[in-house]
RNA sequence: CGGGGAGUAGCGCAGUCUGGUAGCGCAUCUGCUUUGGGAGCAGAGGGUCGCAGGUUCGAAUCCUGUCUCCCCGACCA
């Protein structure tokens, strides 16, 4: 993409709203606007990261052997009146009414309406186990919306449910999630550590928050320092139960807790292996038995020819927070820097000297072999100074920067920098060529 | 939802106390000079001062109402 005749507006200034860093950048970049408290436009750029996010979610779940649907934002109140939920919720659920009066209201999450779906489908035990996910948008009426994205009223969301026979195959269930989310979060770059939650009504060990460190988080945490490595899943088959629950087993067997779950025996065993941080919950899985099947009347026949009541869980993921959540953990003076996978753009191509023939030419030319090689490229060639070019290119973060200038082409090279440190070398066009397409 | 603050040009702000017909920086446009880390000079465009009433000869400024946004706390993916 040319910059010339992209939409990017970036600022020089921060705008007054924004308090957090992630924010602050996402405003500056022109990743997101706000249009209302808690409620923001995804700009081309941050659309861009969205999608890309938004992808790897995806993969990992089908990865993980669920499978993707679609439920819609607005929801039908009497779908919630059968949970019981359409009382209970309170004033953080939007509630619509339509034009012929019929209770209607935003979706804040999903389990009645999947409930009912698999409800009037599912007959046998051959229809289980199931795992059904869709990332949908969603909205709850915070009192007050805050730190940009990260606490707005409406955010997109992966939320999964599962469907299972016992409590054996719902653990199975959340064991491959699990692993899903682990995977999901190295894969964007980031280390999301899983710490015990509180698991409501239904107790057990079946629920966990993934939390990434963040000296702005929410909340206080502590864990074991075994969890600043990474941590490598390798080649895993979720099918497998028993190797599932081992991996599980053998990550949990690290302590990690946030300021709610804290567990002074577990943390005098960690000893002088104990870290103290803050963090930001970027997902969230538990088991809830049969809390939502039993009230909406899931039930299947058993090989027995019995009646069964599913076990379910649901498994949430934050994806627009997400990107707030990445860029409040990968960031510096000059502005974003992207993990490579959920970069809006591989590569910024900067021609400094845009009113000069012979660099205008080696920009473009480089830019169309950049683009034939298929290395997503945003092409600075606007007729602006270095300087700005440069400050412009730092603050959106993209992994590679590379310039076209004429002190370079005189010697025949190009600079190439890498954003993330900074590092800046001359090499040849093709070199260069080759590195970023690697 | 309790407490506090703010709405004036695209962004950041001054002007409001003490009414007299709106200003600064950045951004934008034009020209010239510049050009390897957010250039300089000169000129220009752009605002029914959140909205609605009221007081007054006259309201950004005073009064009433209303909407919106932000901050602290409690609450949450």
């Amino acid at each position: 993409m040319r910059l010339s005749r992209h939409f990017m507006p970036v600022t020089k200034e921060t705008p007054a709203d924004a308090q957090i860093v992630s924010h602050k950048l996402m405003l500056r970049a022109g990743l997101i606007r706000q249009t209302a408290a808690g409620i923001y436009a995804w700009l081309p750029l941050g659309h861009r990261v969205l999608r890309k996010i938004e992808q790897i979610v995806r993969e990992e779940q089908d990865r993980a052997g669920a499978i993707e649907l679609l439920m819609p934002t607005l929801q039908s109140a009497d779908l919630w009146r059968q949970s019981g939920r359409y009382e209970d919720y309170g004033k953080e659920m939007l509630r619509i009414r339509d034009r012929h009066d019929r209770d209607m209201l935003y979706g804040p999450t999903n389990e009645e309406m999947i409930t009912a779906i698999f409800r009037d489908s599912a007959k046998s035990y051959r229809d289980l186990p199931r795992i059904l996910y869709h990332i949908q948008w969603k909205f709850r009426d915070e009192v007050r919306p805050r730190f940009g994205v990260m606490r707005g009223r409406e955010f997109l969301m992966k939320d999964a449910y599962s469907f299972d026979l016992d409590v054996a195959g719902a653990r199975h269930s959340y064991n491959r999630m699990f692993v899903a989310y682990l995977r999901t979060y190295a894969r964007m770059g980031l280390r999301a550590i899983p710490m015990q939650a509180d698991t409501g009504p239904i107790g057990g060990d079946l629920s966990h928050e993934f939390i990434i460190l963040a000296p702005s988080g929410e909340s206080e945490v502590f864990y074991h320092e075994n969890w600043e490595k990474p941590v490598d899943l390798g080649h895993i088959d979720p099918d497998d139960a028993g190797v599932l629950q081992q991996v599980v087993d053998g990550l949990t067997a690290d302590y990690a807790a946030t300021d709610e779950k804290r567990d002074t025996a577990r943390e005098a065993e960690a000893g002088a292996a104990l870290r103290q941080s803050r963090g930001i919950e970027v997902g969230h899985i538990f088991f809830f038995g049969t809390k939502y099947s039993a009230t909406m009347g899931l039930k299947v026949q058993g090989p027995d020819g019995g009646e069964v009541v599913p076990q379910m869980g649901s498994y949430g993921i934050g994806v627009s927070r997400l990107m707030g959540a990445i860029i409040e953990a990968s960031h510096d003076d000059a502005g974003i820097i992207w993990p490579d996978a959920v970069a809006p753009y591989r590569v910024g191509l900067i021609n400094m000297r845009a009113d000069d023939a012979k660099c205008a030419a080696a920009a473009d030319d480089l830019y169309a072999r950049l683009n034939a090689a298929g290395v997503e490229t945003l092409y600075d060639d606007r007729d602006e100074r270095g300087g700005a070019k440069f400050a412009t290119m730092d603050l959106i973060g993209l992994p590679w920067q590379i310039v076209i200038g004429p002190k370079g082409l005189e010697k025949g090279v190009v600079e190439l920098k890498r954003r993330a440190t900074g590092e800046k070398v001359e090499l040849s066009v093709e070199d260069a060529l080759a590195k970023v397409a690697g």
